[in-house]
RNA sequence: GGGGGUGUAGCUCAGUUGGUUAGAGCGAUCGCCUGUCACGCGAUAGGUCGAGGGUUCGAGUCCCUUCACUCCCGCCA
């Protein structure tokens, strides 16, 4: 027999009334009656409450013990009466009754409690993160982490995939995220960067001939942190497949996230086939790349409203004159809503940045004439209104929010507003998962400050077409085999069929400045494997930590890791980043500058 | 790099128009209490009001500077 517990904290039941028992945990709580102590014993599994008088020589010695102190407590198990029973807890129809008591590891005065749900600063739950985790929210999402991921693990091994590592220390790449970096001792002067993705690697495997590959691995992007990225590192499925088209990788996709979000979810999934949005329509109907799809509001353009000469709305006809384009949401019937509604969304607007949202509400007046209510209603005519309805489907009893500027400023404000009026409006389910794909994205873009044409996702990326009917004169109109999947509105995976032609290869690199000697250089490793015979292949790498955050209904990241650094990507229990000894920068040929 | 929020006891927070000795709950310590499960009751200790400077007869409160944490923008192929 183990020497420190018989049964774990959450598996007396009342059929061991009587038994002799021994448990170990933590004390979770204590109540002291003076003459009678209850302690709420604690383990992983959960708790089972104990209970010891003053004939008992341990009394005084229990009654004095500090919270989360570990002891193991040898006892009976007796049935509760039926008015002390606890339905809140398995064990809840028996308690033990103590009869010897030893500790374990003590405890000193805690600089949080642990048995509480009230919220503490981010700052002492990391620095004493161990305590942190032993909270019961915190612990369940830890636990679902694993649980997920062992579940995706089994699915993809069900699938065929073979799950490999891939180096951590490896070179840096010019695209992309800043690397972290690593000194070589036996290299001076010379780096490794940690991966900011297996990308090279993945496709290296199947060029290897491995043909299906996934990993759960470890990403590392010296980037700024925000409440759903984690500074530093994080963790992707990463998966590869060779001989395959994009539909093949959703087919494994969308059976993967359909099962993993029965399997770990009460939610209801809006679609289980994940409808697919090409980027421009998303760019134009929601403002975004990772629209919101449980909101039902969709922006349009109605720019061509405002080139009417009945139209009088003279500050937006001017600046579409000037170029400005004019999109708009029709919120359903919004009638009866109080001026302070339209109200709060402009003064909103404007505190975004923007100047302002204009709106009206379509009517009928008394002769059965369309006509506008709000502040702009009387710039439009009643022809103009029917166009508007046509064309956006607005019905009478509708209002409509109006946002004029250039496309890259009008996308921005319409995304932030549809979400800021669907909230206003309670329009979001909170029930449901909204999966959809994103593809289609064009495979360069304009960088607005230099001008110059820059790979506006992944360089690797397959464009669409037949390869000798691409036309590389007009670059930007080039789309590519590029994808992300998208769930209420975070993006949880980037994919793309992937170029394995390195003839196709230069020109692309070349349209974006590089030379074929710098391809030749910086992606050695990748050009001269693709010459070797090549497979076409294709994969995504969904972020694991997202989708455990989405599974657990968190907002924030470090509520589903164990233990994250904060804002400024620092450990705040390990104290890393740390200061090295002279010792070891000298062996690693570094000098700090000194400030 | 930029913008917003927060910072008062070990923890969570209150603190009015600038005005006497800065409060509460939890926790800690001590005492009372034999059926609680957020047990109850009483007492005690615990404060550089993030830090520095300024205005003022007087600053937790107003002003300036600065630090920490956090959210957002930039960034994240």
């Amino acid at each position: 027999m183990n020497k420190y517990r018989t049964h774990n904290c959450n598996e007396l039941r009342k059929d061991n009334d009587g038994d002799k028992v021994v448990l170990s945990g933590w004390i979770n709580k204590k109540r002291d009656h003076g003459n009678l102590l209850f302690i709420d014993l604690r383990d992983n599994y959960g708790i089972t409450q104990c209970i010891i008088d003053k004939e008992n020589s341990n009394f005084e010695k229990l009654e004095k013990i500090q919270l989360e102190t570990v002891i193991k407590i040898q006892g009976k198990v007796i049935k509760r009466s039926n008015d002390s029973i606890n339905k809140e807890i398995k064990t809840g129809e028996i308690e033990v009754i103590i009869q010897n008591f030893e500790v374990l590891g003590e405890c000193k005065e805690l600089p949080l409690p642990v048995f509480s749900d009230q919220e503490y600063a981010e700052e002492i739950r990391l620095k004493y993160r161990f305590l942190d985790l032993r909270r019961k929210k915190i612990h369940e999402n830890i636990i679902l982490r694993s649980k997920v991921i062992s579940f995706i693990r089994n699915e993809m091994i069900k699938h065929g995939f073979l799950e490999f590592q891939t180096p951590i220390l490896t070179s840096s790449s010019p695209e992309g995220a800043r690397d972290f970096l690593v000194p070589s001792r036996l290299n001076p002067g010379k780096f490794y960067a940690l991966p900011q993705a297996p990308q090279q690697f993945k496709q290296l495997v199947m060029v290897s001939g491995f043909d299906k590959y996934f990993q759960i691995a470890p990403c590392f992007r010296d980037e700024d942190a925000r409440a759903d990225r984690s500074p530093g590192e994080f963790y992707q499925l990463d998966l590869e497949m060779s001989f395959v088209e994009q539909d093949d990788v959703f087919k494994v996709v969308e059976t993967l996230f359909v099962n993993t979000f029965k399997e770990f979810s009460n939610k209801k999934l809006l679609f289980n086939k994940f409808p697919k949005i090409s980027y421009k329509e998303s760019m134009l109907k929601y403002g975004s790349d990772k629209p919101d799809l449980r909101n039902p509001l969709i922006i349009n353009d109605i720019t061509d409203i405002f080139l009417r000469k009945d139209v009088s709305f003279e500050i937006f006809k001017k600046l579409v004159k000037q170029g400005s384009n004019v999109r708009c949401i029709i919120t359903k019937n919004t009638k009866d809503k109080p001026r302070s509604f339209f109200d709060n969304i402009d003064k909103w607007a404007k505190e975004q940045g923007a100047s302002g949202l204009a709106y009206f509400t379509f009517e009928k007046d008394k002769d059965n004439l369309i006509s506008a209510k709000g502040p702009v209603g009387k710039f439009f005519p009643e022809e103009a209104l029917k166009e508007i309805m046509s064309k956006t489907d607005a019905k009478i009893g509708d209002s409509i929010f109006l946002a004029c500027g250039k496309q890259i400023d009008l996308e921005k404000i319409t995304s932030l507003a549809r979400d800021k009026i669907a909230k206003d409006l309670q329009l979001i389910d909170n029930n449901t998962f909204a999966f959809c794909w994103i593809v289609d994205y064009p495979m360069f873009e304009k960088d607005e400050i230099t001008k110059s044409i820059k790979f506006s996702h992944n360089p690797f990326s397959m464009p669409q077409g037949e390869i000798d009917k691409i036309d590389f004169k007009n670059p930007l109109e080039i789309l590519a085999y590029q994808y992300d999947l998208v769930c209420n509105g975070i993006e949880l995976s980037s994919g793309a069929i992937r170029n394995h032609i390195p003839s196709l290869m230069y020109k692309l690199f070349n349209i974006a400045g590089y030379s074929k000697l710098d391809v030749d250089q910086k992606f050695s490793g990748m050009i001269n494997a693709l010459s070797y015979g090549a497979p076409p292949h294709g994969g995504i790498a969904p972020g694991i930590d997202r989708i455990v955050m989405l599974l657990a209904d968190e907002k924030n990241i470090r509520e589903v890791t164990m233990f994250p650094m904060n804002q400024n990507a620092q450990d705040l229990m390990m104290n890393a980043p740390s200061n090295v000894s002279e010792n070891q920068l000298k062996e690693l040929n570094l000098l700090i500058k000194k400030k």
